[in-house]
DNA sequence: TAGCGATTGTTATATTATAACATTTATGGT
DNA sequence: ACCATAAATGTTATAATATAACAATCGCTA
């Protein structure tokens, strides 16, 4: 597989600041190897779906994906959609992205997680946090109240970088 | 008008645990007095809607609403819901649940801001937490990309205390 | 009390998600 | 290779959540 990181950039996924080609392939090589480790069937949709939710650093909407499904695959419906992105999100190599009732690709699939998320109101881009502190908080503050967390959303909506230019 | 805390409680709403006639009381007065102080109009509607959200510390759904609405006033539609869910959500007087399209009300509207939950997977029971020092790391850890957040989500699953002794 | 903006009524429709059952495909044991 | 089985996909219908657009009414104030 390819992997490793391909550079350093300031923002999620705009065009200019990175080679995106990289992260898709890089998404699919890593969701390949997992599937195939876990016995889990990486199918010809479910692999097209994760490939079109790569296809932007943007959340996208199942009914985004299934408009292009379509183009594709005539008979591709609700369900089809639906159930490729059950499937993904079961492997952690999606997230959904509550706030906007869309998906994202997992930016480090290799251990099961909640994501957390910055997302950019201006341009739509979203990047993957991993703030162990912030979860350690957040389940200190619940175990001081006897609550047992067994999942959690956290997503930040506001300005990127990029574009507070404006 | 009434206020102060009326009691202490492990958890959150369960019927054993609080007199939650006074939670519904503190907060339609609480929302009067806001409201009056801001020359923003708590209509009867929005009134009501209010107090069916304030009928339990469970999150509900907007169709939940309007439900027990059409009851009392024959003509209650979508966007009668919505409008002022949208009013109420406006004045900080409810919050949204991301995670369940659901709406709950705010324990703390005098200062506005975006709530952060324990929601229970089992009775449906949401706490408000208040945990500044969680703010403040993701504030940071989006500065240091940054990123300048303008709102945020965040919402823990889990089970509460009552729930944990099946 | 006339005018104006805010609120509510009304109808229609958009968007997101799931249910239920039929068919096809992949897989493992013979 | 062949069959039995389970998994995946196809297909149709519908549920659940949310908004658009325009009309009618209300409430304030000039
Ligand atoms: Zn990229
Ligand atoms: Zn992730
Ligand atoms: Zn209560
Ligand atoms: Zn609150």
């Amino acid at each position: 597989m390819a992997s490793k990181k391909n550079h350093k950039r300031d923002w999620a996924g705009s065009a200019e600041s990175h080679d995106h080609r990289i992260c898709i392939v890089d998404a699919l090589d890593k969701a390949a190897e997992l599937c195939s480790q876990r016995g889990a069937r990486l199918t010809q949709i479910r692999r097209r779906v994760l490939e079109l939710i790569w296809s932007s650093h943007r959340p996208i909407g199942a009914y985004s994906l299934l408009k292009v499904l379509k183009e594709e695959r005539a008979n591709a419906a609700p369900p089809t959609v639906y159930r490729a992105l059950d499937f993904l999100l079961e492997q952690g190599l999606v997230h959904r992205i509550q706030s906007q009732n869309a998906f994202i690709g997992c930016a480090d699939p290799n251990h099961q997680h909640n994501g957390m998320f910055l997302i950019c109101t201006d341009c739509g881009n979203a990047v993957e946090l991993e703030e162990t502190k912030i979860d350690r908080l957040l389940k200190s503050s619940a175990s001081s109240r006897g609550f047992v967390i067994e999942s959690r959303t956290v997503e930040a909506a506001g300005l990127c970088p990029d574009c507070q230019i404006n």
